[in-house]
DNA sequence: TAACCTGCCTAGAACGTTCTAGTAATGGCG
DNA sequence: CGCCATTACTAGAACGTTCTAGGCAGGTTA
């Protein structure tokens, strides 16, 4: 009842079992060395008594951690759909993960420092948002990798979406339904904001809509877009918006349909990132998704690629996003077309 | 540039300041026993060399482990909020986490076999799938608490919210506003849908509502919010719902509003959860909100507790949850009334 | 018979800490 | 001067593993 027992070690089960700690420990590993009769009755009696190897002892031991310190932000509901690749991708390649989570009172440097104190072998960021110079310093101790954040030191690996071709595949679905006068509202001094942009105004110079380009100032959140919604109903009315992520987007819907105009009827908007909410029959929003399970076997191939030495191509690799067309897109009213 | 050097250990500090290793450790520890000249050269050192302490070799040798592991559900946003206090509360009381994920593709007893394998002194278990039985197995080896979830089992320890009292706050909420026709949509076999439905029927009852008493099967989906809904519709419509959860209630907005009612104007909704979505300006949901801090203070306080052998009342200890008056309540139409 | 495998097993040294027990130097006090 | 306390430090044993080097049977080969 009480947990004041100390929990059985390799010593216990060695002496219980009549054999030597280092048998012992040969048979938990499932390495050669041992008869199969032995290797029986150990197993056995490991089992009841409850042992479990102590990844303290084993890791301190064996140099090798095998463990990759990840570094996620619990805000944040896309570091969650991350950790489940990471946990998946990792497994496969038979190492451990170390979680270390950013929290409103409990910042990135905490973190990280916690990790590396646990001495796991490499460090996997999810949107850091340390200054690069910090990241870079990082490197000399462990390999660092980066994940949805474009870092531009020589010494940090970087996974990201490529967020330019995610832009353009909003502004191809929309001029593809027949929009012609598609306006973008950015995402300020947020991260991954001038990729976006510059995504939106390559593609409107492609399908030859430069006239029509126009990028209005927005942010990361719900009344960003409410802002950037209410300065737009100000003058004339673009029929499609593509918008910087999913919650401003809420926000822009959410004034528009307050001020009586329809969508996807009288305005189409599209959002970024795929966050749950946009699947709420209530919101339904046409949006870009990232590809998560990619980035996070991609973000794990190429920590270990560092950890053995291996050749590696270019420092930062991008993975293609993909559109996940609902309802709050549709041709553009007939008036305008 | 390479991560190839061995990270420095307290021997090369040792060397490099000319003292002994153990009064390194002393120095690193912050105990009594150095002087302060020698304090200041050997962290002088320490820092040079980028010495960190390494706490699988520190934790092992200093039997106790001060730390906590934690499972949580990367699926569920209240695990999240929960990680926030939990770093907090630990911190306060000089302990470290250890957490482990629960993701689609990793299971309970995975996620908790490794903190075990992490030596942890106790688990926090937020909102355990695992049967009662198992968990009270656990407790044989380690204190088990477990939040958000009621386990009858007299081994382990649970912090909840009191949900009983949470429905009696949404009804109670309601009959103020004028309502008498509630219904409510439980949670069906999810765990707290009994608690919650008990809760409505007190509320309901106390005050001489029990002829408007009705209960319909739901679920913790927005499908099944959306489902009762549609139940709902085919007969007379009560005036106002508390919903097991503001997922479901998410649905059952939807469906309501596709079908023309208004709310708050005809109908009256109450989620339960304050998910984040909720706060939406779109969604707007007025909600019972768990207080998701004083759990986690209260779930740290417990492990640690029985980690001391301080004496512990009830083994069961409930948080009060509050109301969250947004959007989607206001008084009964005048024709009902 | 001696020499050499091969299969099963063990002793004992690591890994990087903390902790216990102790030593040397200093100083105050009689 | 001798004695005891105090301060500053150190040696070496743990903690629970893994790993290296080897021992001891029993069989095969020269």
């Amino acid at each position: 009842m009480q947990s004041g027992e100390r929990r059985p070690t390799l010593a216990d089960v060695a002496t219980e079992a009549g054999v030597s700690v280092a048998l012992v420990s040969i048979v938990m590993r499932g390495v050669p060395g041992a008869s199969e009769a032995t290797r029986q009755r150990v197993r056995e009696v490991a089992a009841r008594l409850g042992y479990q190897p102590d990844s303290r002892a084993r890791r301190l031991r064996s140099g090798e951690s095998r463990l990759l310190g990840v570094v996620f932000d619990v805000r944040h509901p896309f570091h969650h759909d991350m950790l489940t690749g990471l946990y998946e991708a990792a497994a496969k390649v038979d190492y451990e993960l170390a979680l270390s989570a950013v929290t409103p009172r409990r910042d990135e440097r905490t973190a990280i420092e916690d990790l590396l104190r646990d001495r796991c072998a490499a460090l996997i960021a999810i949107g850091p948002q340390l200054p690069a110079g910090e990241l870079d310093l990082l490197t000399a101790r462990l390999p660092v990798v980066a994940v949805f954040r474009h870092v531009h030191k020589r010494g940090v690996d970087v996974v990201r979406t490529d967020d330019e071709r995610g832009l353009r595949l909003a502004v191809d679905h929309l001029v593809e339904l027949g929009h012609r006068s598609i306006v973008h509202v950015d995402g300020g001094r947020t991260a991954a904001s001038a990729e976006r942009r510059r995504g939106y105004l390559d593609a409107m110079g492609q399908h030859g809509l430069e006239e029509f380009a126009r990028v209005l100032p927005g942010g990361f959140g719900e009344e960003d877009g409410a802002r950037a919604a209410r300065d737009l109903l100000a003058g004339p009315v673009p029929t499609a918006i593509a918008m910087f992520n999913d919650l401003s987007a809420a926000g822009m819907l959410d004034v528009l349909r307050r001020s009586g105009l329809t969508v996807p009827g009288e305005v189409s908007v599209v959002g970024y990132d795929d966050a749950s909410f946009s699947r709420l029959g209530h919101i339904d929003l046409t949006t870009v998704a990232q590809d998560v399970e990619a980035l996070a076997t991609l973000a794990v191939a190429r920590a270990i690629a560092r950890l053995d030495g291996a050749p590696v191509g270019r420092r930062e690799v991008t993975v293609d996003p993909h559109l996940v067309v609902r309802g709050t897109t549709g041709p553009p009213p007939k008036a305008t077309a």
